[in-house]
DNA sequence: AACTCTTCCAACCGCGGGACT
DNA sequence: GAGTCCCGCGGTTGGAAGAGT
């Protein structure tokens, strides 16, 4: 019935790899092609590693061709396609660059890239920190995943300067954007499904704004509410909230302004002084209060 | 010079899924 | 079919090196 343990896991060495120990490893492979086992490699060449250390050493240093640091703009921005569009499978994303290995990658997405595209450490958990506490009683709305919020940031930075209701299609019910236009104007459309929408005036709050919203898409009637608020993290970095609840289903998004970093030559920036930042968030407060007339 | 803090990355850990017995 | 192991993956950690005070 089954098989014998992988190791003894305390007569195997740790930590990094000496020389003597990389020239072992290669030499092996090099004679017999591929490892079938990696369990029991270590056994055969003299190693006291696990087989599991073993196939991570090769894969992600050993291995030919591996290429290391010197990421080109052009692989970033793969990267940070893929990470939208997939999130952190760097198995995935790894495929994609020829000479990288997934640790690699991880490694520059988690040191460098995240910063340079989302902002100081400080600033992004301040953000994961308020995002994640939000859930209902019933604990039913799951917080999301750090992987997902960066995603979420991502994308609303790299999509446009300016945040605009009108188009921030990833904030309205699972309906196409013509859809959710034609929701909001109210007009009825012969070969659409969409029969209209109605929302209540946004109410001034202490916080920002709050309106209920109900949404008809044939059969459907999808009702819930919407509401925009400020923050503010400790280090006076503004942003917005919005958090949407719609048929028993909360979201929450949150879109921050982009402090701009002196000291690393701050590469991607939204808005680059306090006075922008106020401009811009009033503006998404107007917007939102013209949204709920329109309705 | 000495200490502290930050950054970076190699390596480890734990888990899920499929393979094996 | 059940129990166990192996592989591959993503998340996390530890420590070396560099920067700042």
């Amino acid at each position: 019935m089954g098989r014998a343990p992988c190791c003894e896991k305390e007569k195997v060495k740790k930590g990094p790899w000496s020389p003597e120990e990389d020239e072992k490893l290669k030499s092996y492979i090099h004679l017999h092609g591929t490892v079938s086992n990696w369990i029991a490699l270590p056994h055969k060449i003299g190693l006291k590693r696990c087989g599991k250390s073993c196939r991570l050493r090769w894969l992600n240093y050993l291995r030919p061709n591996i290429k290391h640091g010197g990421f080109s703009e052009e692989e970033d921005n793969i990267i940070c396609s893929l990470f939208i569009s997939i999130g952190s499978r760097w198995s995935i994303i790894a495929a994609q660059l020829p000479g990288r290995t997934d640790n690699d990658i991880k490694n520059y997405w988690n040191t460098r890239l995240k910063k340079k595209l989302l902002g100081t450490p400080k600033q992004y958990f301040s953000n994961i920190n308020k995002l994640s506490y939000h859930g209902d009683s019933r604990g039913t709305a799951q917080a999301l995943t750090n992987s997902a919020i960066e995603r979420l940031q991502l994308q609303m930075q790299l999509q446009q300067s300016t945040f605009s209701f009108n188009n921030a299609s990833t904030l309205w019910p699972p309906m196409s954007v013509e859809e959710v236009k034609v929701a909001r104007t109210g007009q009825l459309a012969n070969n659409n499904h969409v029969d209209g929408a109605s929302c209540s005036v946004a109410t001034p709050t202490l916080e920002g704004y709050a309106m209920n919203c109900t949404l008809m898409k044939s059969p459907t009637v999808s009702s819930g509410s919407m509401e925009l608020g400020r923050l503010e993290d400790g280090g006076g970095r503004r942003g917005v909230e919005f958090v949407k609840e719609m048929d028993g289903s909360k979201e929450s998004l949150y879109w921050w302004g982009y402090d701009f970093d002196a000291k690393s030559g701050g590469a991607t920036k939204l808005w680059e002084t306090a006075a922008s930042v106020d401009v811009q968030l009033e503006g998404i407060f107007k917007d939102f209060e013209q949204l709920s007339h329109s309705l």
